[in-house]
DNA sequence: CTGTTAGCGCCTTCAT
DNA sequence: ATGAAGGCGCTAACAG
């Protein structure tokens, strides 16, 4: 393999002199640097970057962790790694299926320099534990959280639910059952007030027994597909935090002949893939946006850039479940 | 950040010593060895680990290309990253959409020695620009391909699909859709001879008009389920070469109001999640442990290994679309 | 503008 | 069994 020695050595210059050109710093006479570059192309000179990596004590690389490999993921990911590989990262998929110790061997890495810093799409440890990770790197998730020392791909679940709910409303719907993630999660709060004060203004009553705060079971939406297939009080409609959970529950009731949205109307969330495969009526936050803040932030940190990010907005798509 | 000479120092021996301990390797008293462990655990040390990268030449990491997210993949890539940190490698995924371009600048990282080895689900770029690359370290896929340069964790389609017809038939499946996957595989060209076969044993003319062959169109299974709709003759099933473009299928003749199995049999391939999600009956062909042999062949070549591979096996799995 | 030199942290002979 | 020394390829002062 050839080095910076080999190509000095064919220009007639030092190997310092490469490095210059190499590196576009410091001064180079236009006549070095063309002899340099010719003996480059001759040699076929590729740059180590496994010592330059090692020189810098950087790896430009951002590790994302995430608990598998959701549906919901794949446009996320998908702009994340091209907004990454467009400032030069390298990105690093963890996915730790909700092992808590797998996702802390994934954090390690950063300690360990793998990493220069680190994504979180959906933890499994508690935020205490992850804080300890952030002084060796920066740290930003997708979850809103209240931290200031972690970053988050700011929605505003409030206002998206409100309006998501709204819609419900005017498509005709009164009674409304609500599919919420961990209740501990900001997006959650949010949107549990947002439900609140529209059911207040609306003067709907909610049914506690239809107002569910899910923990993190892989086939949540099964589960409360049996549930409702089991209910006495069915609602009229089922708004979910998640195009995954709602996709399972369609799934669940069909197996009974059940239909969305004739038996019940069905609001995912995400327009993610899965959502359009299955018809499912859903509200589009702008993931790729998201996805695309997310990397701005860590790379304005590791950089000392202020890159600005992109404004979210919300919009509902309509399928057939509503 | 502490290094093995702040170690030396604080356990009194040379900083070779400490490199002994480190790498098991050579000899060390087991005082000595006390005394450096020691030491490291006061201090804190934590190798680096872009250190030993660099002089050994070697980055433990895995490149995992892939065209774009897909249901499929989920299962595969949490099999293969979980093979892979359990041998002590790291997995870089790189999406391609598809693009030829990116996909050769996943295969450049080999070159530039940011990956050690390269797994490639679906190929974007020809085998024979492919080729050149495997000369900077080895190459796998998923697809079985001819050339003996390249690994692929191979499975038996002929076999497979021979069976899966032959349920369809016991069905009371007579008129039959094909639709295959892109013609160079030789995936493919072992499907086509069984279902060549199969006709010809069962005595039941081939339509030619229904023996699909695909490019690797994003949504070919919308157009085929275009085709479907404005067909005359429409086969009384179809069988998919996978779940994702089956879906796609179920998804559009559902738009205008058919369903699966009473107008169409839909089969599909690869029991993904997706076809688990919309009740597609299908075909499960160990993808764990073809996963689980595409990382073990990487390996075994990275390390001069011979750590024998899981036999694979074929089974139906039973939902609704048959 | 260019060459010399000194590391970055680790592993690995080579003596002893 | 241990220490000294050299080197992996590159960057970044520091002198000219």
């Amino acid at each position: 393999m050839a080095t910076i020695i080999d190509v000095a050595k064919a220009a007639g210059v030092s190997k310092s002199t490469v490095s210059r050109v190499l590196t576009d710093n410091g001064y180079v006479s236009e006549s070095s640097r063309q002899k340099v570059l010719a003996a480059m192309e001759e040699i076929g000179y590729i740059p180590n970057i496994l010592a330059r990596q090692f020189q810098s004590g950087v790896t430009k690389t951002i590790g994302f962790i995430a608990p598998s490999y959701l549906s919901t993921m794949g446009k996320f990911l998908q702009v994340f790694m091209e907004t990454a590989k467009k400032y030069g990262y390298f990105v690093n998929l963890y996915l730790t299926s909700g092992d808590k110790q797998k996702e802390l061997e994934a954090l390690n890495q950063m300690k360990f320099k793998q990493i220069d810093g680190i994504f979180i799409l959906t933890r499994t440890n508690e935020w205490e534990v992850i804080e300890k990770f952030s002084q060796y790197g920066p740290i930003s998730t997708w979850n809103r959280i209240e931290e200031d020392w972690i970053y988050s791909a700011y929605f505003d679940h409030y206002e998206g639910y409100f309006k998501a709910l709204n819609y419900l409303y005017d498509e005709g719907y009164r009674e409304f059952g609500h599919v919420l993630g961990n209740s501990q999660n900001l997006n959650t709060k949010a949107r549990m007030k947002a439900l609140k004060e529209f059911h207040e203004t609306k003067g709907i009553k909610l049914n506690p027994d239809w107002l569910i705060q899910e923990s993190r079971l892989y086939d949540d939406g099964k589960l409360i597909g049996e549930k409702w297939l089991n209910s006495e009080q069915k609602p009229e409609c089922l708004a979910f935090y998640s195009d995954y959970v709602a996709a399972q529950f369609i799934s669940k009731i069909e197996e009974e002949g059940f239909k969305s949205p004739d038996d019940v109307g069905v609001l995912g969330f995400d327009n993610s893939e899965i959502s359009d495969l299955m018809h499912i009526t859903t509200v589009d936050y702008s993931i790729e946006k998201q996805a695309y803040n997310s990397f701005i932030y860590l790379y304005n940190q590791l950089n000392d850039m202020a890159i600005p990010e992109e404004k979210l907005t919300t919009k509902i798509i309509k399928r057939k479940t509503i």
